[in-house]
DNA sequence: CAAGACGTTTTATATATATCAAACTGAATC
DNA sequence: GATTCAGTTTGATATATATAAAACGTCTTG
């Protein structure tokens, strides 16, 4: 990952409110998440739900949103008037590989000759 | 770690200076870097070093480690007239601890009866 | 103790951004 | 088609913050 999405989406999980909206994504709440009839796969959360749960005005959620949309963290779908949004996974697991790397590097042995 | 906690070391993160930073630590240049003389555990790198390689006054450097420190990822250290920094493992590790809960959780199997 | 060296703190300023109201867009319904 | 509904975008504003100059504190050295 290069260093301008690295902290893009550092700056996106670095607020309150889009660290909350994420945690709401990640436990996905059964009542207002949109699932495949069948299989139950999720598809999203209903934004009505995340606009309550912050008690924040719906531009605010709405432009909290679009910074982890565009910080490739979550991903949107529109079905009829409601949108749903869910946790793009490859977005965090680029972002803890990256800061993985940051941890002390382990001892470099020099043997004695 | 509380919420309070986590948005700190994100927003401490999430700056290209900061970020930077915490990567030359992670790095631990040999040239700059304070070690026992024995057995070469390293102590921390100069502020110095840290200056040249952000190309940053004095001030702006000193402010951008101050808010990393405060957010309990690096650690500062006085020999003389000399600071010398480098990285608190625990911090980068518990914010580390933290993300990994943001990943999807695994389905929740339901047996039929 | 005076002078210099190395950072830090204070102060000032320009930019970024979190928030909401108002206006807008696209889809469903009458 | 007109209206309503569910969000989004735009515009305005207040707060946060990244940056550096100036002033300061502290340690070393003459």
């Amino acid at each position: 990952m290069n260093e301008k999405l690295a902290v893009a989406r550092l700056k996106a999980l670095a607020d309150p409110a889009r660290l909350k909206l994420v945690r709401i994504l990640a436990d996905l709440p059964d009542e207002h998440t949109l699932r495949d009839e069948r299989c139950g796969t999720a598809y999203g959360v209903c934004f009505c739900h995340l606009e309550d749960r912050l008690g924040l005005s719906a531009p605010t959620v709405s432009h909290h949103l679009k910074v982890l949309r565009e910080a490739g963290l979550i991903e949107a779908i529109r079905a009829g008037r409601w949108t749903y949004y869910r946790l793009n996974p490859a977005g965090l697991n680029g972002l803890l590989q990256e800061l993985a790397e940051l941890q002390p590097k382990p001892i470099r042995l020099e043997l004695a000759q």
